[in-house]
RNA sequence: GCACCCGUAGCUCAGCUGGAUAGAGCGUCGGCUUGCGGAGCCGAAGGUCAUAGGUUCAAAUCCUGUCGGGUGUACCA
């Protein structure tokens, strides 16, 4: 409709015009154009003016049941039922939502990137949600898609596993408590640390640079360790990623790319595009890209560090995957990080297009009523118990019927994924246990029961995915089908700005469509014609369609029942 | 100090490539219930869109100032 519209555009006033279709308050039309207002400027002319001549001409058409010139000058349109229900005959194929927008490009995909040395929390639940569904919208768009989880495998924390456990566990409590043992005796450590600084002493946090320094030495002792802690770390993040139903096809890891990294700093220096301070440290002047700070990418002590590892992890991509994107699913609070490493890229004549593809932070109300970030000092929460308490959640709501343990773990999942995509990703996130677990309006499970019902109607009624019959009106269904019909630019539009959020308001709209809808037309019961039984099965198979593939976006499954 | 993000209903958030009466969920109040699955539907109350200017036919949306909050700001990652 929108080139029909520029085309009569063009025709009437010979320019080009950007029409854009909306969604207006349906006392107003079907669709609306505010074409006219735009246009009026340009042409010299009052909008209403144009609006009436568009009008008349859209008129000529006969594709519009209506068309009425409001306001300062929209043109608000309606059309059949019949000729929505055909444009979406026209338009429909197994991958409906879909397109090629990337058809040709290779993008790689950094996520989760979990920190190893404490136990998998609510922390790393956003870069995974987030990633995923980074991906998924990638892949519906036609993009090749590489994931690469890029652990947190190295750097200080093993230096501070090492000396914490030394001091402050046992090969027992290790062997008794696993990931949790680790997680306890790396944040005791921290504060240790954090007293040792507050004295004004370094016992402690020379003997954790020690250890670092033997490990990238090649020390057996510290090899020992580091192979012994990280398998720990390893089987737990595996563990928690299978049941949050997400995984990536690499995961090379910051210790993979240290050496790496420290010999692409020599090259760097003898370049001379990094220099060395006297202290032995190595950085890469950013000034001449606006930064006051330089990127350190050596210790003084010569260990690798942050910008040692992402430097080698750039080049070793660039050579390796040839990618045309890549998208680092990190946090906001290190935008500055990000800023300064692609400026460090840029300078080393790297073209590919690089993204941080921040998230905002968890906070939770502190007992002053205040909000701050959640942190591991104050008690942060596992991502175990988040996933037991839901599915236990799940349990009781279901209670007297019978779901399988795999429905109740779609259902929690569901409720959990779904709170991280209610709002913009750049949105921080206030953590409470009950709206995570939200069950009813703007959550997860709503949308599922929604796609729950329909299925349970197809099936019922033994329904495939038929074509929409000639015969019948399709006058109750207008609103959902117009709303199934948005459903590919929906895609584009949050493929474009990765924002899944976008995906997930439009598929709670699209389920209270769907409500509404039958809530008053019966589909296949009491004295529903065959015509209109078919026609309307039709059209709850597209809708099952889109909620499926949509969901899927989202990392998000649809239970067989709930 | 500087950089980035944010300030919309009691709470949590959409809406921001400028467009009609600013929306949703939760909460509050009221209605629908022997349904093709009520985890639902319908309705009511509730907002000077932080604030002051500017641009425009039109500003929650763009620009500038101010106030308030968050996150960062080279040897953590």
């Amino acid at each position: 409709m929108e080139s029909q519209i520029a085309q009569i555009v063009s025709e009437l006033y010979n320019v080009e015009s950007n029409v854009v279709l909306t969604r207006p308050d349906p006392q107003f039309g079907d669709y609306a154009t505010n074409v006219a207002l735009q246009l009026a400027k340009p042409l010299g002319k009052n909008p209403r003016e144009v609006a009436n001549e568009l009008a008349t001409k859209l008129r000529e058409t006969g594709d519009f049941t209506e068309v009425t010139v409001a306001g300062p000058g929209f043109i608000n349109l309606r059309v059949t039922g019949k000729s929505l229900a055909s444009t979406l005959s026209l338009q429909w194929n197994l991958q409906y939502g879909e397109n090629s927008d990337g058809a040709g490009k290779t993008v790689v995909v950094e996520y989760p990137s979990q920190n190893m040395a404490k136990p998998y929390s609510i922390g790393h639940l956003r870069p995974g949600n987030q990633g995923w569904a980074a991906k998924r919208l990638m892949e519906a768009t036609g993009w090749t898609v590489i994931t690469d989880n890029h652990l947190g495998d190295y750097g200080a924390p093993f230096g501070v596993w090492v000396v914490g456990f030394l001091t402050l566990s046992s090969d027992e409590a290790l062997e008794h408590d696993g990931v949790y043992e680790l997680g306890r005796v790396y944040i005791a450590m921290k504060k240790a640390l954090k007293d040792e600084k507050e004295r004004g002493e370094s016992r402690l946090a020379d003997q954790v640079q020690d250890w670092l320094l033997k490990l990238e030495n090649d020390n057996s002792e510290a090899a020992a360790y580091s192979v012994r802690f990280n398998k720990i770390s390893l089987d737990h993040i595996h563990a928690i990623m299978d049941r949050l139903k997400i995984s990536t096809d690499h995961e090379f890891g910051e210790a993979f790319f240290a050496p790496k990294g420290k010999q692409a700093v020599q090259r760097l220096l003898a370049d001379g595009i990094a220099l060395q301070n006297d202290d032995g440290s190595i950085i890469v002047p950013l000034d001449d890209y606006g930064f006051d700070v330089p990127m350190l990418v050596q210790k003084s002590n010569g260990a690798a560090l942050y910008a040692t590892t992402d430097l080698a992890t750039i080049l070793y991509r660039e050579s390796t995957w040839h990618p045309d994107r890549v998208i680092y699913v990190v946090g906001s609070e290190q935008q500055f990080h990000f800023a300064q490493l692609f400026a460090m890229a840029k300078k080393l004549g790297i073209q590919t297009e690089l993204i941080h593809l921040w998230f905002g932070i968890i906070d939770q109300i502190n007992e002053d009523g205040t909000r701050a970030k959640m942190s591991s000092r104050k008690g942060v929460v596992l991502m175990e118990e988040l996933l037991d308490t839901a599915e236990q959640k799940a349990r009781t709501i279901t209670a007297g019927r019978d779901i399988s343990d795999e429905d109740i773990k779609k259902i929690a999942l569901g409720a959990i994924k779904f709170t991280d995509f209610a709002a913009d990703r750049r949105t921080n996130i206030l953590f409470d246990w009950e709206s995570i677990f939200a069950l009813t309006g703007f959550s997860g499970p709503y949308i599922q029961y929604a796609a729950v019902r329909v299925n349970k109607i197809l099936r019922d009624n033994n329904q495939n995915a038929n074509g929409l019959a000639d015969e019948y009106d399709f006058e109750p269904e207008k609103a959902v089908l117009a709303k199934i019909l948005d459903y590919p630019a929906v895609v584009r539009l949050a493929a474009r700005d990765i924002e899944p959020h976008k995906i997930a308001t439009y598929l709670y709209e699209l389920a209270r469509e769907l409500n509404r809808y039958y809530e008053q037309t019966p589909v296949a019961t009491g004295d529903v014609t065959d015509v209109q039984k078919q026609a309307r099965l039709g059209v709850l198979s597209k809708a099952s369609h889109v909620f499926t593939h949509g969901l899927d976006l989202l990392g998000i499954e649809v239970p067989s029942q709930m």
